[in-house]
DNA sequence: AGTATAACCTGTCTGC
DNA sequence: TGCAGACAGGTTATAC
């Protein structure tokens, strides 16, 4: 579901509300996910000093732990008041303003892991982040460091999705980047012009800077924490039009499958 | 070592 | 109307 932007809008919204906070109760639906969901109850009496982002997770840190959220394909995070469970609510903070933050997650491909401070001063060491690649939008992604990976034999569209490489791109915008780059998506890395090199460096800033601008994309499942809808999915270019026309050079823009994912290009403009 | 595939789940849509 | 199959924004263990 959510990549970069919509798990940054959320970590933000979440931020500027929830951020001082004390956990009066937790509740776990008990439903299984790919890692086993436990220790909530210790949350009870935590205050959430601060709320980071990291690749798809939001982090919570509080006095003594680190609650750490992924949405997976399907899931949300909610904030309010008196918000309802439903069949797919599966973790609730119960916190001392009498709001409630709530995770859905209907396909249960998200995670809810928690870790002890003790254990793990900063974030950054947590074990589910030891294999992840650059953040796009941090000062420490330069032209010169996104040179430095930019190698290997996978096509340019699996490239961006690998997160050990990049981290944070996700289906809808590594489409998205390779249309603004002119990029065909079969390219192979080390087959990249090096022309095109500078292009794509300034798409992948740009297209997720553009999307958090939007409020990011809302394809059937995503919502902001207050339950309203991004508008980024009003200027795709290729994502989910295949069968109709580019509307830079009018040829068609085609569905295909690379490494078990749909990708969307102009089979014209993007060589 | 690096890359591709299968598996984890439920819901929705398409075509017969 | 029913049903099978494909597909969906992600990650990761396993296979090659």
């Amino acid at each position: 579901m959510p990549e970069l932007p919509e798990v940054e809008i959320i970590k933000r919204e979440l931020s500027s509300q929830i951020v001082g906070s004390t956990i009066n109760s937790t509740f776990y639906s008990g439903k299984k996910f790919k890692r086993p969901i436990f220790g909530l109850d210790s949350l009870k009496g935590q205050t959430i000093i601060s709320l980071k982002r990291r690749n798809k997770y939001i982090v919570f840190e509080t006095n003594d732990y680190w609650l750490v959220f992924h949405l997976g394909m399907t899931g949300n995070l909610l904030f309010g008041t008196s918000l309802e469970k439903g069949k797919h609510s599966h973790v609730m903070l119960n916190i001392d303003s009498g709001q409630q933050l709530l995770f859905q997650d209907p396909r249960r491909f998200g995670s809810v892991d928690l870790y002890s401070k003790s254990n793990y001063k900063n974030y950054l060491m947590l074990p589910i982040f030891n294999k992840l690649g650059i953040e796009p939008l941090s000062n420490s992604f330069t032209f010169e460091s996104f040179i430095d990976i930019l190698h290997g034999k996978q096509n340019i569209k699996s490239f961006l999705m690998d997160s050990s490489k990049v981290c944070g791109i996700g289906n809808i915008y590594a489409c998205e980047i390779l249309f603004r780059s002119s990029l065909s998506p079969f390219l192979i890395v080390d087959n990249i012009p090096e022309t095109s090199k500078t292009i794509l460096y300034m798409n992948i800033k740009n297209v997720l800077s553009l999307a958090i601008s939007n409020g990011g994309s809302s394809i059937s499942d995503f919502v902001h924490t207050n339950g309203t809808s991004g508008k980024m999915q009003d200027f795709y270019n290729v994502y989910g039009k295949n069968g109709e026309i580019c509307k830079i050079c009018h040829g068609l823009i085609e569905r295909i499958k690379q490494n078990g994912r749909s990708t969307y290009y102009c089979i014209n403009c993007q060589k």
